[in-house]
RNA sequence: GCGCCCGUAGCUCAGCUGGAUAGAGCGUUGGCCUCCGGAGCCAAAGGUCACAGGUUCGAAUCCUGUCGGGCGCACCA
């Protein structure tokens, strides 16, 4: 059921369904794919075969019915479409209001609707790895992009943080003593000797995890030392990358609820015993879900149970979304079929929001076979690229703003390149594409962004509201093809949160920014052209439009999570 | 073997809530600033949308099958 968020578009539903004698919201309103159509179209084939007469009729009579109003001068029936031209001013002044006062994006949309992200979720005691910025920044975007509709946001780091791979820490630990210096690199080097080199290593891992578990203080200090050591290294990174969560709690965090879990399982008679360890059987799986090893300790999904069952109490969500690769389709499957079977029909609300994995060298990556590429490098190393760049194309930056801007564009590169595809295709890691600056990239919208920043500056002045601007002073279609695309913002938006796709927003914003640079372009071969001319109506008339597009520019990529300089 | 995902230009990808002539970037070729920032813009070349059926007035888009690639399939998370 198509929602209409700009006047245009409610404008359009309501003629055509004034004229077919339906209720607006069942219109759906779509930009004319060509500019000569005209502004919105409407295709008139579900509603003309309900009516059973045929599309160009119905499109002939919605035509002939129209009467303009304060947005749209025009319909014209071509075949079975009705086209709709706007009116431009009314537009402009429109859009740039909305903008200005922030309102472009219906922001109580979500009003009243609670959602729940787990994201980014790393394993403690390894590196974060390059693919670590998969969940973690897909997930920040939909935490943003959520936000932005006024949806209440839980935006939740699920460490992992229990377990049998923390009992193999501990016990390589015991077995070799204490690496100096004790930090992430080194632990994550214990974690891969330890499956190397000991013979039953889950076993070994198994034993030490069931001390943790059961509460031996010598296990629990390791345990807390490995924590905090991994904890402030990951810190630094959700820094770099402007990532703050709502709720940072670990799986340790639900220790305490998993005898009741169990108990639970147990009184509703589900649990099984398979090989020794604790399972429930599922309709329609050909493997139960664990729940307890044959030693007796838990498994992720038990503790998952617990961690869905404390969200829902804590929360109430509309939806809980789960940002986890691919790979793990299957546990979510069963984990929310278990919760459907203890009764929980809030599990309708939850959904694993899968993401392809990273390839390098073709390979999947993986902290054993050591086939890794730290997050961290890849981050210095398009540190480095912009620092270079700049200093081509923008020599007389200084220094103290360079090196900061320097960090903001190739952060901005990385986290774009990753949020520019669709989530559940497969990426093979390539150094030169992860760190290049041009094309369709990030650094591409912030130049954009930053070109509009300077021509405000040149300006010296800025537009803080329409009155007194006459918008019919924006008479070239350049200037209307950049409003078209800012009417398409808040559906862009909507479309990215139903769908948990940051990526609709990434090639929406590269869609503004190449309509903004071909009309800014004119202006190097038409001086009359540029925004900055002497008459001064018309200069003020382009300043708002500038302002519209750096405000929307600075907006979308501040909800994908990057930075948008002044100057770059 | 079973399950899930992917297959669109030389390469990387949009388009997939079915609609009017399938679009970008990179690469190739050729243009455009004594410049409001050329990290840009324009143009050319490049596509049996993996293949075969089906549904529909209409299919890159939905359904089925085949082929190709990837991932997953119990005591790790």
């Amino acid at each position: 059921m198509p929602s209409h968020h700009t006047p245009l578009h409610l404008a359009a539903a309501n003629a055509v369904a004034a004229a077919a004698g339906i209720a607006p919201a069942e219109v759906k309103v779509d930009a004319a794919p060509r500019p000569e159509h005209g502004d919105l179209a409407v295709g008139c084939f579900a509603i003309a075969k309900a009516k059973g007469i045929a599309p160009p009729q119905l499109a002939q009579q919605i035509a002939a019915a129209f009467t303009p109003n304060e947005f749209l001068a025009s319909a014209t029936a071509a075949g079975p479409f009705v086209n709709f031209r706007a009116r431009r001013d009314a537009t402009f002044k429109w859009l740039v209001d909305a903008t200005l006062k922030s309102t472009l994006l219906p922001r109580t949309y979500g009003a009243g609707k609670t959602i729940c992200i787990d994201y980014s979720s790393p394993n403690v005691s390894k590196h974060l790895a390059y693919h670590h910025i998969r969940s973690t920044m897909i997930g920040h975007a939909l935490v943003q992009l959520f936000r932005a509709l006024g949806y209440r946001v839980i935006g939740i780091n699920h460490l992992g943080d229990w377990g049998t791979t923390h009992g193999m820490l501990i016990a390589a630990y015991k077995k070799w003593g204490a690496p100096e210096p004790l930090d992430i690199a080194a632990l994550n080097e214990l974690y891969v000797r330890f499956r190397a080199e000991v013979d039953n290593p889950e076993d070994e891992g198994r034993a030490w995890f069931k001390k943790l578990e059961d509460g031996d203080q010598e296990a629990r200090a390791l345990w807390q030392r490995f924590r905090d050591i991994s904890l402030a290294e990951y810190q630094t990174v959700y820094d770099a990358l402007g990532v703050v969560f709502d709720e940072v709690r670990g799986e340790s965090d639900y220790e305490p609820d998993l005898p009741r879990v169990m108990e639970e399982l147990e009184q509703k008679q589900l649990v099984t015993q398979s090989d020794g360890a604790q399972v429930v059987v599922l309709d329609g799986e050909k493997t139960p879900i664990l729940l307890k090893t044959r030693d007796g300790t838990t498994l992720y999904a038990t503790r998952d149970v617990a961690a869905a069952e404390y969200r829902w109490n804590t929360y109430h969500f509309d939806r809980s979304l789960y940002v986890v690769d691919r790979g793990q389709g299957l546990h979510f499957r069963q984990l929310f079929k278990l919760l459907k079977k203890m009764g929980h029909d809030w599990v309708e609300r939850c959904e694993h929001v899968p993401f392809g994995l990273v390839r390098i060298g073709g390979k999947k990556t993986g902290t054993r076979t050591g086939n890794v590429v730290l997050l961290r490098d890849v981050l210095d190393r398009a540190f480095i690229e912009s620092v270079n760049t700049i200093a081509k194309t923008n020599p007389s930056l200084p220094v103290g703003t360079a090196v900061p801007t320097s960090q903001l564009v190739g952060t901005g590169g990385v986290v774009f390149a990753n949020l520019s595809s669709q989530r559940e295709k497969d990426v093979d890691f390539d150094w030169d594409k992860v760190v290049s600056l041009d094309g369709d990239s990030g650094p591409y919208l912030q130049y954009s962004h930053a070109r509009c920043a300077s021509i405000v500056r040149k300006a010296g002045e800025t537009v803080t509201a329409t009155d007194g601007i006459d918008f019919a002073k924006l008479s070239h279609d350049a200037e209307w093809a950049v409003a078209k695309k800012l009417l398409d913002f808040p559906d862009i938006v909507i479309r990215a949160t139903a769908n948990a796709e940051p990526h609709i927003v990434c090639h929406y914003l590269l869609e503004l920014a190449g309509e903004f640079s071909r009309w800014y372009t004119l202006g190097n071969g038409d001086a009359q052209l540029r925004v900055l001319v002497d008459d001064r109506d018309v200069r003020r008339a382009r300043l708002a439009l500038v302002a519209a597009v750096q405000a929307t520019l600075r907006e979308g990529l501040s909800l994908l999570g990057i930075a948008a300089p002044d100057q770059m």
